[in-house]
DNA sequence: CACGATACCTGTAAGC
DNA sequence: TGCTTACAGGTATCGT
């Protein structure tokens, strides 16, 4: 499940082995995932230099020597794989190293995406000019949800996936975040109060950055980028867990469905 | 414009 | 065992 804290481990996990590396070959195993791959894409990788790696939102990036940047999303099932012993169906895209080493985007799902882009204009490339700000970074604060909730109707389940509002979050981390700050996921958006959102700012931060000190989450079958199992299960108060005991009160963890997609939630800790 | 519904695609698990 | 159905980490687009 790729949500920010999985696509940072991801990139981490990704720039031990082509951070300063030279690309031997870039291979494409089918014309598209989402979108059709970028025209150009496998000259404008062979053969550079990766000078960096990053990541915006859910976006992971890698910089090249040419002043292009690769940036790719992994949807709902999107993963790297690092020296896959051997390709299956579903990895379509591979970076072969000049040191030997060689990496499979896999996506069983295709909802995922790949992009090439300029690295100078990277912060004006559409798909990022209309992103909200990091959760982890500063400009995510109370005053800055405040302003971006004010008259909103909607739920502030619906409104936190937004990633217009803030940048990064999905399913996973809304419905835990909502829960440590104690807030309805039904609730409209404009009338949590300050305090309430005062608690939620930070909420917010603190389970994405124990997310990504735990190694990213961990679900079924995310594994990180060179595919080692079994890093610690971070614990989840709410997602998934129906009808289990709520960590805090007891009560039965309850799931109702908004814009098509389950939220888990405590009846009796969220009002 | 805000908001909800739907589409995209495949794998897995549950139910019959 | 086999078939059918529901659901899954996200985002873009199309209605109303």
């Amino acid at each position: 499940m790729p949500e920010l804290p999985e696509v940072e481990t991801t990139v981490r996990g990704l720039a031990r082995y082509l951070d300063g590396a030279r690309i031997e070959r870039l291979t494409l195993r089918r014309a598209d995932l989402r979108r059709p791959f970028p025209e150009g894409l496998v000259q404008a990788m062979s053969g550079a230099e990766v000078t960096g790696l990053g990541r915006r939102a859910k976006y992971g990036l890698i910089h090249t020597g040419r002043g292009t940047t690769l940036v790719f999303h992994l949807g709902m099932s999107g993963r790297w794989r690092i020296e896959p012993e051997e390709l299956g169906k579903h990895d379509h895209l591979v970076i072969e190293t000049a040191s030997g080493h060689r990496l499979s985007l896999c996506d069983p799902r295709r909802f995922g995406s790949v992009d090439l882009v300029d690295t100078v204009t990277l912060d004006s490339w559409p798909t990022f000019a209309a992103l909200g700000p990091e959760p982890l970074g500063d400009v995510f604060s109370v005053s800055h949800l405040t302003a971006a909730l004010a008259g909103r109707a909607a739920a502030i389940k619906q409104m936190l996936l937004d990633q217009r509002i803030v940048a990064g979050l999905g399913n996973i981390y809304v419905c835990e975040a909502l829960f440590r700050a104690g807030i309805n996921p039904c609730k409209a958006a404009g009338k949590v109060t300050r305090p309430a959102l005062a608690r939620l700012v930070p909420a917010i931060k603190d389970v994405l950055g124990e997310a990504i000190e735990a190694g990213g989450s961990t679900l079924r079958d995310y594994a990180q980028p060179d595919g080692q199992l079994g890093y610690f299960s971070k614990r989840f108060d709410v997602y998934d867990r129906e009808g289990q005991p709520c960590s805090r009160c007891g009560a039965p963890i309850g799931r109702i469905v908004q814009g098509g997609r389950s939220t888990w939630f405590c009846q009796k800790c969220q009002k």
